[in-house]
RNA sequence: GCGAAAGUGGCGGAAUUGGUAGACGCGCAGGAUUUAGGAUCCUGUGGCUUCGAGCCGUGGGGGUUCGAGUCCCCCCUUUCGCACCA
């Protein structure tokens, strides 16, 4: 349905027209020779989609649109921009979707892809179509595993037994980044703690470094802070509590107050802490073993609520105060986590409020350490008091502040071998194991004599087999065991009878490197040409959405520094720049299937046309906070295009009807705007300003088009080149219509402005008496203070407020205003 | 609980960073053209108003300043991170 009433504009043989064009003269796609020639080279990058069968949502267009304006843009600037486009198509969810409509993963995902591929190219992206990726093609995966090899190799992926978080409902482990508050990132099921043999990639050996680059890379704040805080870097002390009793025998524990260790009045071990038993005396063992079994039946959810009131059972056991000399009893308790620290504590209750909450509750001992202001040693205490003070009831270090006392009583622990200072984080390696079916296999073999052996590199890929049962289970094995044809194989070491690994690996490797991949995809060899990584890498631009902030781009930083220590790449951080785009809600309400307020592109494309589309999603508000999605609100950007369709075309038919008798005349109001405008947009579109950069269009438009005045050549070829980021097809129709023959992001350059010519020559002043407005008077632009006064005061509203009082002072902003200051008399 | 960001017309959102609040657009109202229109084109549109460039107005309350949406303090609300991290 075209709503075109005056013949002019059609969306749909436009885009329809362009987008073939593109694809036969290869506007967007590089050749082989291409990559390895081009100059001036701009790499855009954006968060490649995971193909779900539903088709692109509003989500993936807005971002992708962002982007690839971006994109263009740097691209009429004259920069060789390379945009490449792929899938992230293994992992739960698609496995899952399989599941549920009963189709293979490998049958699903290509008629995924192509669907994703058909609305990519309608949206008109300037994706190059030459190089893609799909992480589920053997030819991709092989270097995926080829990485997993290279970090065994390096002693950076390890096999080895620890609480891992296993999600019921999904049947598998999951990294610690993968769980939000407990719960599975993907279905909300409240995860499990489990002991299973998995890999892990040892990212904590980086966590330093991937705290210390986030200083150097121009990332948005937020999303610096986010890893900031996942890093969670501590600095304190370890310290030793031998047991007692036990000769030789100490419990480790993590403290960031080693200041307070005086007043240390018990020991807390969490239940999963491999000394329990040890300490655990006789008459205690079965209230112990009864915890303990309690406290691992319990889900994350609802052992990390901070509300529920702390529960422990003694041990029996006791250890040393290490500061004190004096028995302190070892109790378990759930309020302390075996994944932090060392999975101990000394519980200082008097400083420490969930430690004062337990020792209430059990009637331990509580002492101060400390003495605020107005404080004593023996001051009583209501809650742990953690503010500023200094030493009480500490022997030697009575009277230091708090602030002296941590370095002294760390040195005073470590000179006697107590203790240590140490830097602990809150980051864990990445647990990279999945039990399930649809991923990379682990190219790992597991012999008797030799134990886990790389698969020789030769070898790769480790086809994942088509298999038709590929249901997990709650064994906490993959589906893979269950193919014995498959996962019998020789060591290929010593040859004898060895197993495969039957995990497959987390998605998020796959998309930890596939940035790398893109400019080499015509390689076949290598997982990437070091010329061209040299060459394109890193990535100069790279946009996604921030609920990445810590999964895919701390994974994405990690393997880069992994690569690059191993000497496979000269850099360590993978993105130059990273901006996060916003989210896009619809008429105030999140979208959501179940609310059946869900935009489907299609129609809106098929109605209003690609570049309308685009150009509303950039314009609904500031693309790195999103907007609200109002279904009217389309109608803006669709007036305007046609608007600017009619007038650059009228322009054009005039232009050729009238010839060079009608020479064309400058209009300096709409000169000026013009260069403002290309001022503005110059300054505004790299900062991902588009929202402005839109409106800032529109007025301009409307300056070219006011009183009903036709416009001139000189006054919308540029405007054209402008809009080409936001409606490329309708710019490319244009432009071929301004008389041009090659594709105005080859042809055109962004216009330049001058400077003089943005300049206003005359100015409406403010005229304020105290700060209130009571006339605005014009004058020539940058007239002295006297001018602009006598301006003024031949108003006749700003005469009537001075007149009768005092003038005490007056404020000049040239160009801007003039404020008496006046006092009534 | 901690941390971050944000609260501006009926709505989405602007505001050169301390200088005329509400750009641009939607919606709405009036008009033109039209067989018709959910098309196109003008005009108007924060509230109050004694219609005066008068008063009020950027979540609420205080403050700094000639002047505050913008800076400072307190409070409220919303959104998003993190959440027994020792």
């Amino acid at each position: 349905m075209s709503s075109d009433g005056n013949g002019g504009y059609q969306p749909s043989e436009v885009e329809a027209k362009w987008q073939g064009r593109w694809d036969e003269r290869g506007t967007n796609r590089f050749t082989s020779d291409a990559l390895q020639t081009a100059e001036n080279r701009y790499y855009q990058l954006m968060m490649f989609p995971y193909p779900s069968a539903e088709g692109l949502h509003v989500g993936n267009i807005f971002a992708f649109t962002g982007a690839d304006v971006h994109g263009r843009f740097q691209r009429l600037t004259g920069k060789r921009v390379f945009e490449p486009i792929g899938f992230d198509a293994f992992g739960i969810h698609s496995e899952n979707f399989a599941l549920k409509q009963g189709i293979h993963p490998m049958d699903l995902i290509p008629s995924n892809v192509a669907n994703f591929t058909r609305q990519l190219r309608q949206i008109g992206g300037m994706f190059d179509w030459n190089h893609t990726v799909d992480t589920t093609d053997p030819d991709y995966y092989r270097w995926t595993q080829w990485i997993f090899i290279q970090l065994f190799n390096a002693g950076l992926a390890v096999r080895k037994e620890a609480p891992v978080n296993w999600c019921p409902s999904c049947m598998t482990v999951m990294a610690n980044e993968q769980v939000i508050a407990g719960r599975c990132e993907r279905c909300d099921t409240p995860v499990e703690q489990r002991r299973i043999a998995q890999w892990f990639f040892r990212i904590t050996e980086y966590a330093q470094k991937l705290l210390d680059n986030l200083e150097r890379i121009d990332w948005s704040e937020k999303t610096k802070k986010a890893q900031k805080n996942w890093i969670g870097r501590s600095e304190g002390a370890i310290l030793h509590f031998p047991i007692q009793d036990r000769d030789g025998s100490q419990i480790e524990v993590f403290t960031t107050r080693p200041d307070t260790v005086f007043g240390a009045t018990y020991m807390v071990l969490s239940p999963e802490h491999p000394m329990v038993d040890e300490v655990t005396g006789e008459d205690q063992a079965e209230a112990v073993a009864a915890y303990r079994k309690q406290a691992t039946a319990k889900d994350l959810v609802a052992r990390q609520k901070v509300e529920k009131i702390k529960t422990g059972v003694p041990t029996g056991g006791y250890c040393v105060n290490p500061a004190t000399g004096e028995p302190i009893p070892i109790w378990v308790a759930d309020y302390v986590l075996m994944e932090y620290g060392t999975g101990a504590i000394m519980a200082v209750p008097g400083h420490d409020q969930r430690d004062f909450d337990f020792a209430q509750a059990m009637g331990l001992p509580i002492v101060r350490v400390v003495a605020g202001e107005g404080d004593g040693a023996d001051t009583p205490l209501t809650e742990a008091y953690v503010g500023d003070g200094v030493m009480v009831n500490s022997e030697q270090f009575d009277g230091v502040a708090v602030a002296e006392a941590k370095p002294a009583i760390g040195a005073w622990l470590a000179e006697t071998g107590r203790g240590e200072t140490t830097v602990n984080y809150r980051l864990h390696d990445w647990c990279i194991s999945r039990q399930r079916y649809w991923g990379p296999p682990i190219p790992i073999i597991h012999c008797e004599a030799c134990g886990p052996v790389a698969v020789p590199e030769a070898d790769l890929p480790v086809v994942l087999p088509r298999v038709e049962d590929f249901k997990p289970d709650d064994s906490g094995v993959s589906p893979l065991a269950r193919v014995e044809e498959w996962y019998r194989i020789d060591c290929p070491q010593c040859g004898a009878a060895a197993r495969r690994e039957t995990d497959v690996s987390d998605t998020f490797l796959d998309s930890s490197w596939y940035f790398l991949r893109y400019p080499s995809t015509d390689h076949h060899d290598v997982p990437f040409d070091r010329e061209l990584v040299r060459s394109w890498l890193p990535v100069d631009c790279y946009i996604g959405g921030n609920e990445h902030a810590v999964l895919h781009l701390l994974y994405a930083r990690f393997i880069t520094m992994a690569l690059h220590d191993l000497g496979h790449i000269d850099f360590d951080e993978p993105f130059i720049r990273f901006r996060a785009h916003g989210t896009i809600i619809r008429e105030g309400a999140k979208m959501s299937k179940s609310k059946g307020n869900v935009i489907v592109p299609d129609g809106i494309i098929e109605k209003y046309g690609a570049d309308t589309f685009r150009t509303y999603l950039m314009f609904l508000g500031p693309y790195e906070e999103g907007g609200d999605y109002q279904d009217e609100g389309i109608q803006g950007p669709h007036g305007f295009l046609h608007r600017l369709y009619d007038t650059v075309t009228t322009a054009v038919d005039l232009e050729n009807h009238e010839g060079s008798r009608n020479p064309a005349v400058a209009d300096p109001d709409v000169e000026r705007k013009l260069h403002q405008t290309i001022r503005q947009l110059t300054r505004q579109i790299p900062e991902l300003g588009y929202n402005t950069s839109i409106a800032a269009m529109m007025e301009y438009l409307n300056v070219v088009r006011a009183g009903g005045r036709t416009a001139q050549r000189s006054e919308v070829e540029p405007l054209v080149v402008m809009i080409a980021p936001f409606a490329p097809h309708m710019a490319e129709e244009l432009w071929e219509h301004l008389g041009h023959t090659d594709s105005i992001f080859d042809g055109a350059n962004w216009p330049a402005f001058d400077e003089a010519k943005t300049r206003e020559t005359s100015v409406k002043l403010a005229v304020q008496v105290n700060g209130k407005l009571r006339a605005t008077v014009e004058g020539p632009t940058g007239m002295d203070q006297d001018a602009a006064e006598a301006a003024a005061r031949s108003d006749e509203n700003v005469a009537r407020y001075l007149d009768g009082a005092t003038l005490k002072r007056v404020i000049y902003v040239p160009n801007r205003l003039l404020n008496f200051v006046v006092e009534q008399t």
